[in-house]
RNA sequence: GCCUCGGUAGCUCAAUUGGAUAGAGCACUGGUCUUCGGAACCAGGGGUUAGGGGUUCGAAUCCCUUCCGGGGUACCA
């Protein structure tokens, strides 16, 4: 049960007598922050004195008399301008926490009304190896799905991976002229990754080679102009001007230093730069290779035919590592046959017109067209994701869409939104469940010291690396009652946590920071043994096994002589508390999208054992009754801490 | 230029969407314990929530304004 939801049920019925809205007062019910005031506090009182032109205090009074929650709480206490403060009955705690310990759903109701969601994330462009740009979606994504599916709903994840884009056209051009067959023979995918990189180095070579002079050129203006301009002026619109000025020449400085260290790159390398000169119109031919990819040319959709299965299975590695699955994988390639007619259903509705050429929606509050369809007739991806829409809707039948994407495109989704509405899909919920940067220390987007940006693959191999060696000096360190070392994991056990450590450690940094800021990825910070890490979390968990172990409990066989369970210490009532709001945190994870809710109780969660557990003995509690009702208090919590966490994506093993 | 998101303790971040004295972790200081697993616990110092103005019973949160930073801005996704 949801005991917040069942003090606003009560407040609701109650203030009617107040107002005829009572949606936005009941809202008011919420925990309290600071144990002082109680567990839950109303603050409801306040505006409806001010709406009924009564004193706070004397409303609070006569809610408080009106209330039936005799049954759940204390009296009810007014406090301050007119707080009412809530406290739970201990008594009836205990009854709810001896119910949660033997359900299976840990107290936590499925919804009422069940929605389809379709969870898209990850959508990772197939041509090239995932990075550390993948991992917030991936991450994010698969702890929202899970969190929605165990809320009751029906979800439906799909992987939207470009399949079908640019990028293709460059592999193709790759393959056919760069290919060294018997690297793509012992090695496919890391070949595919190679000519990736290789065209890709080309066309920004002679790109970089022709922005240079307009470049350079532009510096020398702004340089003129800041020459001009007066630091010291006392206008200050002329000061600030000049600032301006410089940070301008600033911006332009930087970018000509990638433009050379581009070219220098090339031209420092005589293979390259053969290459290069070999191939100096591979941007546009590299796109002819994707049109003609498009247009169904034989040749090419055989090789994407080939490339395909291959990149798919890359990925597929990497996933099965994270533990993460989808239902689906309907990248842009499976709606290409699709666009055509999206194009000419928008134009039927006069929602698309031709503009210098291109097909393309004009929206208010745009500046910018969406454009659904280029002056050389390729489709765009907002004409894939138009077709998304349709699809989800019709095929799948759904009715909320969670598209788990970097906040960057937030105006893409904006636009996109509104064409869908436009278009005619009004009853699904459309949502851009968008999330900040990954940073590194420096305070720009996290790459390696060379600027390349960090292979995801890589990334989590340094994480279980880390992790290993904790793992192994933590171990090591163990001692036998006489003081001698005394080690207690076997090889492939270590390997096990050092994986649930060092995954565990990446997704729940990347999961603790409220979302939509970005965040500083930090190896040591998320592998930290102190602290609010994933490592915290599992530690707690396996501490409650080390003392089933010890005291020779199963927990299943503990479960079955339903031994209850009984609130004495005030540590032991604010854990049993703070499970059986497990059910608030999880309601509020699905209303707001927001994973670190969930870590953040799990945090608060485990405090809350710790603390009990340095304040009450179980095994050598002072009675047999009490020390069954700890160890099922410590049962019951074990499970929420693993629950938790497995809808975090992260393991919680027995034993470290 | 326009749009948009930010600025919170030395550092990394929260703040239940307008609630009571702005909280955690790290770092720092001091303490606890016969280690049911010390990867622990308890306590303490540390803040003009970028600056200024406004709205009201009440503001980190809403409005105005200044400063600083990120991102986006017509045929890449």
């Amino acid at each position: 049960m949801n005991i917040l939801e069942t003090l606003q049920q009560r407040f609701a019925t109650v203030l009617e007598d107040f107002t005829d809205n009572v949606g936005p007062f009941v809202e008011m019910i919420r925990p309290s922050q600071d144990a002082k005031f109680g567990d839950y506090q109303a603050n409801c009182a306040m505006p409806l004195g001010k709406q009924n032109g009564t004193a706070p205090r004397e409303v609070a009074l006569k809610i408080v008399d009106k209330l039936n929650v005799a049954d759940l709480c204390e009296p009810s206490e007014v406090a301050g301008p007119g707080f009412i403060n809530l406290t739970l009955r201990t008594p009836w705690l205990e009854d709810l926490i001896n119910r949660i310990a033997h359900d299976e759903r840990l107290g936590v109701e499925a919804v009422a009304k069940p929605k389809t969601i379709v969870v898209d994330f990850s959508s990772p462009n197939v041509a090239k190896p995932m990075h550390v740009g993948h991992l917030r979606s991936t991450v994010i994504g698969d702890s929202l799905a899970r969190v929605f599916r165990f809320a009751g709903h029906q979800v439906i994840t799909d992987n939207h991976i470009g399949d079908w884009g640019t990028q293709f056209g460059m592999i193709i051009y790759g393959f056919k002229h760069f290919v060294e067959l018997k690297a793509y023979e012992q090695d496919p995918v890391g070949e595919l990754a190679r000519l990736y990189r290789l065209v890709n180095q080309l066309c920004d070579y002679h790109d970089a080679k022709s922005k240079l002079p307009e470049l350079k050129e532009q510096i020398e203006r702004a340089e003129t102009r800041l020459a001009e301009m007066d630091p010291d002026s006392p206008d200050k619109q002329q000061k600030k001007a000049y600032k301006k000025q410089s940070s301008e020449i600033a911006g332009l400085r930087a970018e000509l230093k990638t433009l050379k260290a581009k070219i220098a790159a090339v031209d420092d390398d005589p293979e390259l730069k053969e290459l290069a000169d070999k191939h100096p119109q591979i941007a546009v031919d590299s796109r002819k290779q994707t049109a003609k990819l498009h247009a169904g040319d034989q040749e090419n959709v055989r090789l994407w035919d080939e490339f395909l299965p291959l990149c798919v299975e890359a990925l597929q590695k990497i996933y099965d590592r994270l533990d993460i699955a989808f239902d689906h994988t309907l990248g842009e390639s499976f709606y290409n046959d699709q666009l055509a007619d999206v194009v000419k259903d928008l134009e039927k509705k006069g929602l698309a017109v031709e503009s210098d050429g291109a097909k393309c929606v004009f929206l208010e509050g745009h500046a910018a067209p969406f454009i659904v369809q280029k002056a050389d007739g390729a489709y765009t991806y907002a004409t894939t994701d138009l077709a998304t829409i349709k699809y989800r809707v019709e095929e799948f039948g759904a009715d909320q869409m969670c598209y788990v994407v970097d906040a960057r495109q937030s105006e893409h989704f904006s636009m996109l939104f509104k064409t869908a509405r436009a278009w005619g899909y009004n009853d699904v919920e459309l949502q851009h469940v968008q999330f900040g940067t990954v940073m590194g220390k420096d305070g720009r987007p996290y790459k390696t010291r060379s600027g390349d940006t960090v292979g995801l693959e890589s990334l989590l191999d340094e994480a279980i690396a880390k992790a290993s060696e904790i793992v192994a000096a933590n171990d090591d360190a163990k001692k036998d009652a006489d003081g001698n070392p005394r080690p207690e994991l076997s090889p492939e056990y270590r390997a096990e946590i050092a994986e649930a450590v060092g995954l565990g450690g990446v997704k729940y940094a990347d999961l603790m920071h409220n979302r939509e800021s970005d965040y500083v990825f930090d190896y040591d910070k998320m592998l930290a043994t102190t602290g609010n890490t994933a490592t915290y979390l599992q530690y707690a968990h396996a501490r409650i096994y080390g003392i089933f172990r010890k005291g020779n409990i199963l927990p299943a066989k503990l479960r079955s002589e339903v031994p209850r369970i009984e609130i004495k210490d005030p540590t032991e009532r604010a854990l049993a508390l703070r499970i059986a709001r497990y059910s608030e945190f999880l309601s509020d994870v699905v209303a707001d999208c927001r994973p670190n809710l969930l870590t953040q109780y799990l945090f608060d969660l485990s405090n809350d054992l710790t603390a009990f557990y340095a304040a009450c003995h179980v095994l050598n509690a002072e009675d047999e009754q009490t020390k069954r009702s700890r160890l099922m208090l410590c049962d019951v919590c074990a499970r929420v801490l693993s629950h938790g966490m497995s809808l975090l994506g992260i393991k919680a093993p027995q034993q470290m």
